[in-house]
RNA sequence: GCCCCCAUCGUCUAGAGGCCUAGGACAACACCCUUUCACGGUGUAGACAGCGAUUCGAAUUCGCUUGGGGGUACCA
């Protein structure tokens, strides 16, 4: 037989694709890349309640988006389909079929309420709760009874007590005692199994060869060894991750805002700079470069080396990185992924030239891409509101800069850059020889005037764009203020 | 209640007995650069949860306590 790797994510579509399964789903994807295995993506889709095709598209697509393509899925297809829980369903039975032959499950006929009286008795006692194991020796009568009564058997899988061991990828050595897990159901009265049955079958169908997941999971593991020993299956190696957690440490919720990947991707971050800052959650690159692609990462990547503790989802650092992810962006690709925020603006006023420009110059203080809607108002529209900057419009420095500004920008040239430059360098010089006046306060006149604020983009940018006639005439407009006072 | 996991600056982490007067990144603060905001640059401040034990020597090993997280279902 073959040892090949073989890895997967199993997601189940009764949501969005939810930040932490994410980062699950990557480092999976890095130890297959790393490894030279196989990674899966498998749909679990057995609580039919709750499951909805606009998640199983989400799940997809986010995935895509972040860069983690599957090698076998439900759309792709593979050697050990079908990659749907819910086509599956014919499957789980023959395995109860075959643990019941062998005495490794037992039918149970335990109504809620007998259960539930178990439990209270528990609680009541300081113990764990373990089932009584009162189905385990039933007589044929009784069976013939319950039958009779109408009552549909669960199936339980016998629990054999011993001290059970298994070495954890990343957090290692991990023991348990059986005896405190009691017999545990496989499969439901109603004829579906329950998760830990249907994952093992699955899983081992699939071939799995190492399970990667988040730490919840940690107490379904020893229910799930016992499943593949009893199976004759080899068992995988499995490697359980620390959660994310909100700031305030609890579990990252919808309230805390943003969990899904699209929500994410809505408020403007991009999946580039998501996936690179949710990796650093629990690991750590060699060299201390952090920003990196996923391939690079995958070189570098070593699952021993994964932090073992739970780590806090900050937004300050994907900020961040974000921002320099946006820096760092071909410019056309960037104006296309921006497009989207700047629905409030009449973008057929600008060239996709002048656009593009305008990206150019208003990128770089940005931390999310739906930041560029309060930065761009001045590009649009004929005018610009004033009242802001009134009283900065109406002192004797901007009114001395705005008459020189427009008598002498009647001969500049605003499609070349380079000379703009100069001439507003040269304006800003002779103001500062003969008047005094400080480079910024000159240029704060400018700005006031044609942006109808004190701060933003680079100027020469910004008189390009807009071009000789809608700059004069906004500083011509600013200069009728100062008439009015 | 019971079982399990975790514990280094505010946050993410480096650290696998002496290299640690604990390193980096983000955030904070200061200064520099500058046509503004920003970017960038240079600095400052900031942590081994507590207590015991092992050892010549402990952030690193062990135990306890405390704190946080997870599980405890015929949910996944």
């Amino acid at each position: 037989m073959t040892d090949e790797i073989r890895v997967r994510i199993a997601p189940s579509p009764s949501g969005n694709l939810h930040i932490g399964t994410a980062r699950t789903a990557l480092f999976n994807y890095l130890f297959a890349k790393k490894e030279g295995g196989k990674f899966i993506l498998r749909i679990e889709d057995t609580d039919a309640e709750r499951t909805k095709q606009e998640y199983i598209d989400n799940i997809f697509d986010s995935l895509k988006a972040l860069g983690l393509n599957w090698d076998e899925g439900p759309d792709v297809g593979g050697e050990y389909g079908p990659y749907t829980q819910s086509e599956r369903f014919d499957i789980y039975p023959k395995y109860a079929q075959i643990l019941l032959d062998k005495g490794y499950a037992y039918e149970c006929w335990c109504t809620n309420e007998e259960l539930e009286q178990e439990k209270e008795e528990a609680v009541k006692n300081h113990k764990a709760y373990v089932y009584s194991r009162k189905c385990l020796n039933i007589t044929p009568e009784q069976r013939e009874q319950y039958i009779k009564e109408g009552r549909k058997p669960s199936i339980r899988f016998k629990v054999e007590h011993k001290e059970l061991i298994f070495n954890d990828m990343v957090k290692g050595e991990l023991k348990f005692d059986t005896s405190l897990i009691g017999d545990f159901v496989i499969m439901k009265s109603n004829g579906t199994p329950t998760y830990n049955f249907a994952v093992v079958i699955d899983d081992m169908l699939m071939k799995i060869s190492h399970i990667i997941r988040g730490e919840d999971h940690i107490s379904n593991t020893p229910k799930q060894i016992l499943i593949y020993e009893a199976l004759g299956a080899k068992v995988p190696e499995f490697g359980h991750l620390g959660m994310i957690l909100a700031p305030d440490r609890s579990k990252l919720s919808k309230r805390h805002g943003a969990t899904a990947v699209s929500d994410f991707v809505k408020e403007g971050y991009l999946t580039d700079a998501l996936i690179n800052f949710v990796a650093l959650l629990g690991w750590a690159p060699s060299d201390s470069v952090e920003i990196k692609t996923v391939d690079e990462i995958a070189k570098d990547f070593r699952i021993k080396e994964i932090s073992s503790s739970n780590s806090i989802f900050e937004y300050d650092k994907l900020n961040w990185m974000n921002g320099q992810y946006i820096k760092k962006m071909d410019i056309s690709k960037l104006t296309d992924m921006i497009i989207p925020f700047l629905s409030d603006y009449d973008l057929s006023e600008l060239s996709r030239e002048k656009l593009e420009k305008m990206v150019e110059i208003t990128r770089e203080p940005l931390t999310t891409l739906k930041d560029i809607q309060k930065d761009v108002p001045y590009f649009f529209g004929e005018d610009v509101p004033l009242d802001e900057v009134k009283e900065l419009l109406t002192t004797e420095l901007s009114k001395n800069v705005l008459n020189k500004f427009m008598e002498l920008a009647q001969k500049w040239d605003f499609t070349n850059e380079q000379e703009l430059h100069d001439d507003l360098q040269k304006l800003r010089d002779d103001f500062k020889a003969n008047f005094g006046y400080k480079p910024k306060e000159t240029m704060w006149a400018i700005r006031a005037a044609v942006t109808g604020r004190t701060r933003g983009a680079d100027m020469v940018g910004i008189l390009t764009i807009l071009g000789k006639d809608k700059v004069l005439r906004r500083i011509k407009n600013a200069m009728n203020l100062q008439v009015g006072v």
